[in-house]
DNA sequence: TTCCCTTATCGTTAATCGACGATTATCGAT
DNA sequence: ATCGATAATCGTCGATTAACGATAAGGGAA
Protein backbone atom coordinates (compact mmCIF):
# COMPACT_ATOMS: atom_id res chain seq x y z
CA UNK A 1 0.00 0.00 0.00
CA UNK A 2 1.40 3.43 -0.80
CA UNK A 3 1.73 6.21 1.68
CA UNK A 4 -1.09 7.58 -0.20
CA UNK A 5 -3.43 4.83 0.24
CA UNK A 6 -2.05 4.82 3.76
CA UNK A 7 -3.23 7.77 4.43
CA UNK A 8 -6.89 7.64 2.36
CA UNK A 9 -7.19 5.17 4.69
CA UNK A 10 -6.66 7.00 7.88
CA UNK A 11 -8.75 10.03 6.58
CA UNK A 12 -11.65 7.94 5.58
CA UNK A 13 -11.34 6.49 9.18
CA UNK A 14 -11.64 9.68 10.23
CA UNK A 15 -14.73 9.94 8.07
CA UNK A 16 -17.76 9.19 10.08
CA UNK A 17 -18.90 11.93 12.63
CA UNK A 18 -19.25 8.81 15.64
CA UNK A 19 -15.56 7.72 14.41
CA UNK A 20 -14.42 11.29 15.66
CA UNK A 21 -16.02 11.23 18.27
CA UNK A 22 -14.62 7.98 19.57
CA UNK A 23 -11.21 9.51 18.43
CA UNK A 24 -11.86 12.30 20.95
CA UNK A 25 -13.00 10.45 23.59
CA UNK A 26 -10.16 8.06 23.69
CA UNK A 27 -7.66 10.58 23.86
CA UNK A 28 -9.62 12.57 26.70
CA UNK A 29 -9.92 9.53 28.68
CA UNK A 30 -6.44 7.70 27.47
CA UNK A 31 -7.89 4.14 27.17
CA UNK A 32 -11.08 2.31 27.72
CA UNK A 33 -13.16 -0.71 27.23
CA UNK A 34 -15.67 -1.10 24.36
CA UNK A 35 -18.83 -1.42 26.58
CA UNK A 36 -18.39 2.23 27.93
CA UNK A 37 -18.21 3.47 24.26
CA UNK A 38 -20.86 1.72 24.03
CA UNK A 39 -23.05 3.33 26.69
CA UNK A 40 -22.15 6.61 25.37
CA UNK A 41 -23.80 6.24 21.88
CA UNK A 42 -26.89 5.78 20.45
CA UNK A 43 -25.62 2.57 19.07
CA UNK A 44 -25.99 -0.83 18.85
CA UNK A 45 -23.01 -3.04 20.57
CA UNK A 46 -21.92 -4.37 17.26
CA UNK A 47 -21.70 -1.21 15.30
CA UNK A 48 -20.02 0.40 17.71
CA UNK A 49 -17.68 -2.65 17.37
CA UNK A 50 -17.04 -2.08 13.82
CA UNK A 51 -16.48 1.62 13.93
CA UNK A 52 -13.38 0.51 16.53
CA UNK A 53 -12.42 -1.93 13.38
CA UNK A 54 -12.41 0.43 11.11
CA UNK A 55 -10.26 2.96 13.34
CA UNK A 56 -7.85 0.15 14.80
CA UNK A 57 -7.46 -1.20 10.34
CA UNK A 58 -6.46 2.87 10.14
CA UNK A 59 -3.90 1.80 12.52
CA UNK A 60 -5.38 4.96 14.53
CA UNK A 61 -6.60 3.27 17.50
CA UNK A 62 -5.15 -0.15 18.84
CA UNK A 63 -6.69 -2.75 21.25
CA UNK A 64 -4.80 -4.85 24.13
CA UNK A 65 -7.08 -7.67 24.89
CA UNK A 66 -7.04 -7.91 28.81
CA UNK A 67 -8.96 -11.09 29.90
CA UNK A 68 -12.34 -10.65 28.51
CA UNK A 69 -12.39 -7.26 27.71
CA UNK A 70 -10.42 -5.37 25.30
CA UNK A 71 -8.58 -1.50 26.16
CA UNK A 72 -8.85 0.77 23.36
CA UNK A 73 -6.36 3.75 23.16
CA UNK A 74 -5.09 5.61 20.33
CA UNK A 75 -1.69 5.61 18.40
CA UNK A 76 -0.03 8.51 18.68
CA UNK A 77 2.38 7.87 16.26
CA UNK A 78 -0.53 7.19 14.00
CA UNK A 79 -1.73 10.45 15.03
CA UNK A 80 1.65 12.23 14.76
CA UNK A 81 1.64 10.87 11.15
CA UNK A 82 -1.24 12.71 10.00
CA UNK A 83 -0.23 15.95 11.98
CA UNK A 84 3.00 16.09 10.02
CA UNK A 85 0.95 15.30 6.54
CA UNK A 86 -1.35 17.79 7.48
CA UNK A 87 0.94 20.56 8.52
CA UNK A 88 2.94 19.93 5.71
CA UNK A 89 0.07 20.45 2.50
CA UNK B 1 -24.58 20.25 10.52
CA UNK B 2 -23.01 20.34 13.36
CA UNK B 3 -19.10 20.76 13.28
CA UNK B 4 -18.28 16.86 14.10
CA UNK B 5 -20.24 16.37 11.00
CA UNK B 6 -18.47 18.91 8.86
CA UNK B 7 -14.97 17.72 9.85
CA UNK B 8 -16.10 14.10 8.98
CA UNK B 9 -17.23 15.81 5.83
CA UNK B 10 -14.01 16.99 5.36
CA UNK B 11 -11.88 13.85 6.31
CA UNK B 12 -14.30 11.97 4.59
CA UNK B 13 -13.44 14.03 1.11
CA UNK B 14 -10.02 13.28 2.23
CA UNK B 15 -10.50 9.64 2.34
CA UNK B 16 -9.58 8.92 -1.67
CA UNK B 17 -5.79 8.50 -2.97
CA UNK B 18 -7.20 10.13 -6.34
CA UNK B 19 -8.78 12.95 -3.89
CA UNK B 20 -5.59 13.45 -1.95
CA UNK B 21 -3.45 13.79 -5.33
CA UNK B 22 -5.83 16.40 -6.36
CA UNK B 23 -5.38 18.54 -3.56
CA UNK B 24 -1.66 18.16 -3.57
CA UNK B 25 -2.04 18.77 -7.30
CA UNK B 26 -4.02 21.93 -6.45
CA UNK B 27 -1.66 23.32 -3.62
CA UNK B 28 1.55 22.73 -5.54
CA UNK B 29 0.55 24.67 -9.25
CA UNK B 30 -1.82 26.75 -7.07
CA UNK B 31 -4.87 26.75 -9.47
CA UNK B 32 -6.03 24.77 -12.38
CA UNK B 33 -8.95 23.79 -14.37
CA UNK B 34 -10.33 20.28 -14.51
CA UNK B 35 -8.97 19.13 -18.41
CA UNK B 36 -5.39 19.90 -16.71
CA UNK B 37 -6.33 17.36 -13.86
CA UNK B 38 -7.68 14.86 -15.81
CA UNK B 39 -4.41 14.39 -17.93
CA UNK B 40 -2.72 13.91 -15.21
CA UNK B 41 -4.93 10.74 -13.53
CA UNK B 42 -6.06 7.50 -15.45
CA UNK B 43 -9.83 8.70 -14.88
CA UNK B 44 -12.50 9.65 -17.35
CA UNK B 45 -13.51 13.57 -17.05
CA UNK B 46 -16.86 12.37 -14.98
CA UNK B 47 -15.21 10.78 -12.63
CA UNK B 48 -12.94 13.52 -11.96
CA UNK B 49 -15.57 16.08 -11.97
CA UNK B 50 -16.82 13.70 -8.97
CA UNK B 51 -14.33 13.60 -6.79
CA UNK B 52 -14.00 17.81 -7.25
CA UNK B 53 -17.31 17.82 -6.33
CA UNK B 54 -16.77 16.18 -3.26
CA UNK B 55 -14.24 18.36 -2.82
CA UNK B 56 -16.20 21.10 -3.45
CA UNK B 57 -18.79 20.63 -0.96
CA UNK B 58 -16.69 19.35 1.69
CA UNK B 59 -15.04 23.08 0.94
CA UNK B 60 -11.57 21.91 0.35
CA UNK B 61 -11.82 23.51 -2.87
CA UNK B 62 -13.82 26.47 -4.75
CA UNK B 63 -14.05 26.15 -8.19
CA UNK B 64 -14.31 29.82 -10.38
CA UNK B 65 -16.58 29.68 -13.73
CA UNK B 66 -14.38 31.30 -16.11
CA UNK B 67 -16.20 31.14 -19.68
CA UNK B 68 -16.09 27.24 -20.26
CA UNK B 69 -14.08 27.16 -17.87
CA UNK B 70 -13.62 26.30 -14.11
CA UNK B 71 -10.55 27.27 -11.84
CA UNK B 72 -10.26 25.41 -9.12
CA UNK B 73 -7.94 25.69 -6.28
CA UNK B 74 -7.73 24.26 -2.35
CA UNK B 75 -9.48 26.95 0.28
CA UNK B 76 -6.51 27.48 2.67
CA UNK B 77 -9.22 28.50 5.27
CA UNK B 78 -10.76 25.32 5.38
CA UNK B 79 -7.50 23.75 5.10
CA UNK B 80 -6.17 25.74 8.49
CA UNK B 81 -9.31 24.78 10.32
CA UNK B 82 -8.57 21.03 9.87
CA UNK B 83 -4.91 21.72 10.49
CA UNK B 84 -6.24 23.72 13.54
CA UNK B 85 -8.49 20.51 14.61
CA UNK B 86 -6.23 17.85 14.29
CA UNK B 87 -3.48 19.60 15.96
CA UNK B 88 -5.70 19.84 18.76
CA UNK B 89 -6.40 16.44 19.35
C1' DT C 1 -18.61 -27.36 34.53
C1' DT C 2 -21.77 -23.91 33.98
C1' DC C 3 -23.06 -19.26 33.90
C1' DC C 4 -22.20 -14.40 32.98
C1' DC C 5 -19.81 -10.67 31.03
C1' DT C 6 -17.48 -8.77 27.19
C1' DT C 7 -16.31 -8.37 22.46
C1' DA C 8 -16.02 -10.04 17.70
C1' DT C 9 -18.15 -11.87 13.81
C1' DC C 10 -21.95 -13.28 10.65
C1' DG C 11 -25.87 -12.37 7.74
C1' DT C 12 -29.01 -9.06 6.13
C1' DT C 13 -30.75 -4.72 4.31
C1' DA C 14 -30.90 -0.07 2.56
C1' DA C 15 -28.01 3.48 1.21
C1' DT C 16 -23.88 5.35 -0.68
C1' DC C 17 -19.56 5.22 -3.52
C1' DG C 18 -16.61 4.91 -7.55
C1' DA C 19 -16.23 4.22 -12.00
C1' DC C 20 -17.94 4.61 -16.70
C1' DG C 21 -20.16 6.37 -21.13
C1' DA C 22 -23.55 9.41 -22.80
C1' DT C 23 -25.77 13.52 -22.61
C1' DT C 24 -26.48 18.35 -21.53
C1' DA C 25 -25.20 23.15 -20.74
C1' DT C 26 -22.39 27.09 -21.36
C1' DC C 27 -19.33 30.00 -23.36
C1' DG C 28 -16.14 31.74 -27.35
C1' DA C 29 -14.89 31.80 -31.84
C1' DT C 30 -15.87 31.25 -36.52
C1' DA D 1 -26.25 30.45 -35.80
C1' DT D 2 -23.34 26.87 -35.62
C1' DC D 3 -19.40 24.60 -34.03
C1' DG D 4 -15.87 23.22 -30.75
C1' DA D 5 -14.09 23.08 -26.24
C1' DT D 6 -14.94 22.52 -21.39
C1' DA D 7 -17.26 20.92 -17.46
C1' DA D 8 -21.39 19.21 -15.04
C1' DT D 9 -24.93 15.98 -14.76
C1' DC D 10 -27.54 11.61 -15.63
C1' DG D 11 -28.16 6.70 -15.59
C1' DT D 12 -26.12 2.45 -14.70
C1' DC D 13 -23.46 -1.11 -12.50
C1' DG D 14 -20.89 -3.61 -9.06
C1' DA D 15 -18.72 -2.90 -4.66
C1' DT D 16 -18.66 -1.00 -0.22
C1' DT D 17 -20.70 1.09 4.02
C1' DA D 18 -23.53 1.58 8.09
C1' DA D 19 -26.73 -0.10 10.77
C1' DC D 20 -29.04 -3.98 13.10
C1' DG D 21 -30.01 -8.47 15.60
C1' DA D 22 -28.30 -12.92 16.35
C1' DT D 23 -24.73 -15.77 17.22
C1' DA D 24 -20.10 -17.23 18.54
C1' DA D 25 -15.92 -17.05 21.24
C1' DG D 26 -13.25 -15.90 25.13
C1' DG D 27 -12.16 -15.51 30.06
C1' DG D 28 -13.63 -15.23 35.17
C1' DA D 29 -16.40 -16.51 38.94
C1' DA D 30 -19.62 -19.48 41.30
Amino acid sequence: MTETEQLAKCFKALGHPTRIKIVEHLIRINTCVCGEIVEIFPFSQSTISQHLKHLKEAGIVCGEVEGPKTYFCVDKNRLDQIKTYINGL
